[in-house]
DNA sequence: TAGTTAATGATAGTAATACTATTATTTTTG
DNA sequence: CAAAAATAATAGTATTACTATCATTAACTA
């Protein structure tokens, strides 16, 4: 329902994550594109710039011309997932006037099934959206993080919460916690996502639309308000 | 304040994360207690056994006879952790009649300031507090999970968001999602704390006690009912 | 107290990782 | 067609994550 709204968008990375612009070249996508699969299906701690040089018949010292390493391969890859809801986000809201229908069309974007986007044909979306929920926390949970931090590598998903708190905001003014509520909600449906796959015993949601009852009721009750199911 | 209750006691952790018990040998205590501080100092990617053989003036060898290896090491120690945690939560709601009160004092167990227990010398329960909220998440992330689990692994820190789950059905029958707020609020209250670090913009939340009342917020107001501050 | 066993230490070795550096070849483009 | 840019090939390094073997020390037992 998001596609082809407008054509030729591109979804703006950081420029620090990578030494060459993968989308300036062939190569450059291939990598982008089998990456994402090897990841997903072998796991970051698995996954090596030389396999992956192996998977697209090309040579591993190539793939440094693109990323220093797979530490800011993903961060390259998550900032662009983030960078793609995003951009869903502000088209799916923007329009709306009345400020608790818009909050909740944000978690429904939030929640909703990731399906492919053929805006880009090189990105598997699906797959990537398993990236995020599996490996995304490692990308900040690193000695790392203030410096990273500081070089403006997580400004997407920062600014994405705050999008999210100013819409927690805007329906209450009153609560006092808007930020911690949208960060809360932010992680909470990658972490209820996972616990689905892995720990259903920790977890009431068994599909994303149960997910998005369970993120609406917690957020609407925090605010005082009904839902508008 | 939990201190000297009952002495002698011992976290039970899973048998199947060491290869031989660290707290039955001098060496295996110290292995536990220098690995906690390595960790927290450098962390969890960083650190390797042939560091910790270093730092205590061991063999790296040695210390493969306590640990297959560092995942395992990390599973011991959050396990460990979280047995801790476990243990102070029942010692404290175990005789509150009052559900709603009962609650209220689960969450304060879950957000107070972890302090030095020294029933357990040679564990800085401190510096072990850091390592979860950096690190726990990584113990889970993998492709292993699946495996790991059925063998147990992650049982203790599961029992407690059953205990947490529990606790919130007694307050509030009717609400739906109990296991999924008891998820939410153990992740969420390691997150937060993270945030309050590293990324203080996405939270409102500057201590324990803005981190007690935002999630004691989000819990009574999810159930429908006011706190009793 | 000698003898056995258990625990720990020392040393060496392996395959893989995470790179860097250099040179060669191919492709692009002016 | 020549120069420049991109990619590939090859080699090399330090470190990691182990495993294996043998030596030494400590503990406990007959």
């Amino acid at each position: 329902m998001m596609k082809h709204i407008i054509k030729n968008v591109k979804i703006a990375v950081n420029e620090k994550t990578y030494v060459k612009d993968p989308e300036s070249s062939d190569l450059g996508k291939r990598i982008v594109e089998h990456g994402i699969s090897l990841i997903s299906e072998m796991g970051f701690e698995k996954f090596t710039f030389r396999k992956l040089g192996t998977r697209i018949g090309s040579n591993e010292s190539s793939i440094y011309r693109y990323f220093e390493n797979k530490h800011k391969f993903l961060i390259y890859l998550t900032s662009w997932y983030w960078g793609w809801k995003e951009y869903q986000l502000v088209l799916t809201t923007n329009s709306i006037q009345d400020e608790a229908v818009k909050l909740e069309k944000a978690l429904e974007v939030l929640t909703e099934p990731v399906e492919e986007d053929s805006s880009f044909s090189h990105i598997d979306e699906v797959a990537l959206y398993q990236i995020v929920i599996n490996e995304y926390s490692k990308s900040f949970l690193t000695k790392e993080v203030d410096r990273e931090n500081k070089e403006g590598y997580f400004e997407i998903y920062k600014r994405m919460v705050g999008r999210l708190g100013e819409m927690i905001r805007a329906v209450q003014p009153g609560y006092a916690y808007a930020g911690s509520l949208a960060s809360t909600v932010m992680e909470g449906s990658l972490y209820q996502h996972f616990l689905m796959d892995h720990f259903p015993s920790l977890t009431d949601c068994t599909d994303d639309r149960s997910l998005f009852d369970y993120l609406r009721h917690l957020v609407f009750s925090s605010l005082n308000l009904e839902t508008h199911g």
